[in-house]
DNA sequence: TCGAAGATTCTA
DNA sequence: AGAATCTTCGAA
């Protein structure tokens, strides 16, 4: 389990950054599907990135989750990462995929349903914190969209 | 069918 | 700064 500190905006039609823009593929039809599902999408030849999809059937969006803080299970995330410091664990979308064990096969599972592999839950206990905005990583268009936000001052981000 | 790029990560 | 690595997409 852990604290998403870390995410980054993508929606279709207008945003040359995302997988939706030019329209619906076999690869990004859950960004167009039920919200509150997650999307997976393999990268690079090697890493699986996570997104939560955020608007209505039918309108292409999602949002990738960047990071996360480390809250429980920190063994296996080590073991499945190879990595034994907490700020490294979890510091980017390929990296807290591959500690959470999160691939291909949660494409589609719905994040809001308790039963489900994968969950996303408000916090048990909520704290005060400020969010920065800054350009998407790894984006080369659109870079005049702040849509990449983070917890600041957070030990447990992808990139400062 | 083919070529190019990619919402990354790790090492030098 | 550059390599690894292979899926996906769009054009031919």
């Amino acid at each position: 389990m852990g604290r998403i500190v870390e995410t980054e905006a993508y929606r279709g039609s207008d945003d040359p950054a995302s997988h939706a823009f030019r329209g619906m593929t076999k690869r990004n039809e859950i960004m167009f599907g039920k919200p509150g599902c997650a999307y997976v999408y393999f990268t690079y030849g090697a890493h699986y990135c996570l997104n939560v999809v955020t608007e209505r059937t039918g309108m292409a969006a999602a949002v990738l989750i960047r990071a996360l803080e480390p809250l429980s299970g920190l063994e296996i995330m080590m073991k499945n990462r190879g990595v034994y410091d907490a700020c490294k664990l979890t510091n980017g979308p390929g990296k807290l995929t591959k500690a959470l064990q999160i691939g291909r096969e949660h494409n589609g599972v719905d994040l809001t349903t308790s039963s489900s592999s994968l969950i996303v839950v408000k916090p048990l206990e909520f704290e005060r914190f400020q969010i920065t905005r800054t350009t998407r990583i790894g984006v080369k268009v659109a870079t005049d969209r702040l849509w990449r936000f983070y917890i600041q001052n957070s030990m447990y981000i992808s990139k400062k």
